[in-house]
DNA sequence: GACGCTCTGTACGCTACCGTACAGAGCGTC
DNA sequence: GACGCTCTGTACGGTAGCGTACAGAGCGTC
């Protein structure tokens, strides 16, 4: 499934994000260390990333790979550099709907930042890409031992609650289509690259809807020239008609994210 | 509009929450001392509450009274004892949705748990009744020296935040009969009496729905067994029944509030 | 180059819910 | 006891999205 590998890092080279020294191989992950990538962490004070840098790992994760699991210890965090991970509830008759997306505007399990060491909802890779990866261990340390880490991450977790009240809101609210433009949208912001892997199958679930009406959907974003298709790859050719076909949503959120990094 | 002011405590004498010494009167809110009556606050340590209660004062609050407003500072928070207060979102066409409801398991606006003195919500009283409150200042210091409110504001932070997920899974997956039934059963915990006052209308902006789906859902809910209804005014009169109706998305929000409060 | 798997396109009947509208019932007010 | 406001009950056509199903296209594998 080399899917992409291509074109990964055809777009935005001026995020200071160079390639890993050596992606994956033989489903073997070779990790590296970290330089940059993920907002939140590169939006912490340069003092403060040097003293967490040696105790974060690089790794790439493929498609669909777990990253945590409900009811168990969190045995780590991961800050996303252009991977996005998901995270989903799933209900007693087995539908699973994903309550949040996470990119490299800030980590997962974000509950981690309220001194919880249990992971409450479960999440996975959704678009393949690369997480910096740190210990709960330290995690929970650099919380306890820095003022300014703990609140970056706390003012994050803002963010985050506040785009799952939005999602709330978004699912009642907008229509398959909007609801499908806002989530190409706020994917290819966070892998920095206009193509990716995603099967509408996948989108369906994320959305909790048909895989079908999905189809549909990917059907008029084409026509109105925001988007290609090709068995599993997205292609967003025009950000601007994209985002525009996108609810309110999308800003929202996006505006949240970028508030809680600023400040 | 003095609904239900005859069976105000006609209900769960055991909770130890004994009426305030004076009820609003002619719109003048008479304030007293917190004697207990919220969930949150009570399952601090005794030394914690005692160290805390003289900067907590009682009021109470008519329906459909502001608490917090959307980018205003936050000048206090609120702890309900038997009001139900709701958060909600405001689209940019006008249209309100209701993104969080909080009762005595927990307070409001819970982001100030992230040392974020801005509201990012509106929040307004649904259900009459009354909370305790706690100037900002107050409570910015307490989670700065005490560890252990701190801990507690934080757990239940992790609650809410895993509510909102549930409810964005819910409006998508669940019919508007099985939403209404968990909002009522939430609410008839949260107030601690069987019956109180809520228009048709109000639930269903709560819900994001028509108004008369509502009135469609009661009249299932009433033909049931579950609640009756007469202008504006709520009865449970089989919880049992109410709960079977409704999603379990009212079990597992309450379960994670329950956690929250014994941890 | 045949086979099988995955992914997409499309179709069809069905239903939950929408938008809107209007009549009537309950209740406070003058 | 007439009036007006609020709230509820109900109706009707319209539609977005569902569940299901099936055919065909792309692509890796043997």
């Amino acid at each position: 499934m080399p899917l992409l590998s291509k074109e990964r890092h055809a777009r935005n080279p001026d995020r200071g994000t160079p390639a890993p020294r050596k992606l994956a191989a033989f489903g073997r992950l070779i990790t590296v260390a970290y330089v940059g990538g993920n907002q939140l962490l590169d939006a912490l004070p340069a003092s403060e990333l040097d003293a967490i840098r040696d105790d974060l790992t690089v790794l790439t994760l493929k498609a669909h790979q777990s990253t945590h699991s409900i009811g168990r210890a969190m045995s780590h965090v991961d800050f996303p550099i252009d991977a996005v991970l998901s995270v989903v509830a799933t209900l007693k008759n087995g539908d699973t709907v994903e309550v949040g997306t996470t990119g490299n505007e800030s980590f997962v399990q974000s509950e981690a930042a309220l001194e919880s060491w249990l992971s409450s909802r479960t999440s996975f890779c959704q678009v393949e890409g690369r997480v910096a990866r740190m210990d709960i261990v330290c995690f929970e340390r650099y919380m306890k031992s820095s003022d300014i880490f703990a609140r970056f991450m706390r003012l994050n977790l803002r963010a985050v609650l506040f785009s799952s009240q939005q999602f709330t809101v978004c699912n009642i609210k907008h229509n398959i289509l909007e609801r499908s433009a806002r989530w190409l949208a706020m994917t290819a912001d966070r892998v920095g690259r206009p193509q990716f892997a995603l099967a509408h199958e996948f989108l369906a679930i994320m959305l909790g809807v048909r895989r079908a009406s999905v189809t549909e959907a990917a059907d008029k974003l084409h026509q109105l020239g925001a988007i290609t298709y090709q068995r599993g790859v997205v292609t967003i050719v025009d950000t601007g008609i994209l985002e525009q076909a996108s609810c309110e949503c999308y800003e929202a959120s996006k505006t949240a994210f970028a508030a809680s990094l600023s400040s």
